[in-house]
DNA sequence: TCACGTTTGAAACATCTGTTTATAATCGTG
DNA sequence: CACGATTATAAACAGATGTTTCAAACGTGA
């Protein structure tokens, strides 16, 4: 099939340039150059720029939401009407978030691609995202909710957002940070081992005690 | 002064334009517009577009190196050759980083392109922070290697990135996150309010137990 | 083999980009 | 005031951008 082909590739080799260099950086010439198709393909095939870049997303994203709802199913299952400790949740979203791109080997791309969707202006991706893939973030939190009750929800929910920085960022900046970390301290790090390096700083960051509440006297300005 | 005006003129606009649309998203043509002056004026002053992006960040870094470092000179001074413990390096970044844009209203600017600044490809910028503003965090980490000594370097290194991811992060997205808060809580967020709430957040992350060293048998792939 | 819908291809389109040029206005200073 | 330098302005430049057009090539079922 020439067309599936033709879409693949166009899929394929936009994912990795939009993750080395953003959405506005990365023109559909550099794209169907590199790709080896006709520079009409991608409006032919996708409709528009803004399109395509749905369409990274989607195949990405599409893979993930059924895995980790599938997870959270058996999960779920596992415990009956026990509370699902909040390590267990945890464990099973990175889980979920490895197993997409294992037959590809670009967990990379993902983080980034979820990196740029935050930082990057692109009004319509957040949206777009928000609107296709918010129940399975509206599920997990739910359950996180339960695996915390000692916490407030606002403070849960800014601290899942802590926390969710920590990981874009990290994920996002990789190479870079990879670079400076191999340089300084001789060690090669891979995405496992920075999960590894991750799971206790982030169950620590959530356990936290909570903040001291604001006293009237520090009220100022 | 006419020159003065136009610069300064140029900053202001540029700086929330950068930050609410990102670099590559914001043409010069919208600035000056917006500006409300030519559009060579930006050539005519500041040479480039790179180089008025760079501007931008040196009114926002330069006050900032220079509290933070004097600070720092404090922090030392009280307490001689004891070791500062982390809480009041965190705490005296904190204040240094609040302390700057206190006379404009623009903290949100300030971490929002600080986050640009990690997300968006424009190699030329982090090259011009590292080599400008390079030895200010140089300095803030070996003093957080002295008041963490439990810490392998590596390990530190990392968290250190990790809570750099939280803060910009958060920061950087602090309007729709603050918006979907105020609904769903009914409180509103102020950037005080979430410093206090990152504090223990913070500590608590850099304080975590140990990851569990790789054994030989998880090893795999 | 023919006809038809799908896919490709090269070229052109209009628009937008950062930058430069040349001229005019303005300012500070003697 | 007048002169020289600095700054402002409008216009043009060269190139890149996303998108559209239309003819050619292709694949497939009759």
């Amino acid at each position: 099939m020439a067309q599936t082909d033709t879409v693949t590739r166009i899929l394929d080799t936009a994912e990795v340039l939009f993750a080395e260099r953003g959405f506005a950086e990365t023109s559909l010439r550099t794209i169907t150059s590199k790709a080896k198709v006709n520079l009409a393909a991608v409006n032919y095939h996708f409709g528009s720029k803004k399109s395509l870049i749905q369409a990274v997303f989607a195949r990405y994203l599409d893979p993930f939401t059924e895995r980790f709802h599938r997870a959270l199913d058996e999960l779920q299952a596992d415990y009956g009407d026990d509370v699902i400790p909040l390590e267990e949740l945890l464990e099973t979203m990175a889980r979920s978030v490895l197993e997409v791109p294992a037959e590809r080997n670009s967990l990379k791309v993902f983080m980034r691609l979820l990196g740029l969707a935050y930082s990057q202006a692109q009004g319509h991706l957040r949206r777009y995202i928000q609107e296709e893939y918010g129940s399975v973030f509206t599920r997990f939190t739910e359950l996180v909710r339960l695996a915390t009750p000692e916490l407030p929800d606002a403070e849960r929910f800014w601290r899942l957002h802590f926390m969710l920085g920590t990981v874009i960022f990290t994920f996002s900046g990789l190479d870079a940070l990879r670079d400076i970390a191999e340089k300084d301290y001789q060690e090669h790090v891979t995405v496992r081992d920075l999960i590894r390096r991750l799971r206790p700083v982030v169950v620590a960051a959530m356990q936290a005690p909570l903040p001291t509440p604001v006293t009237l006297a520090a009220q100022e300005a």
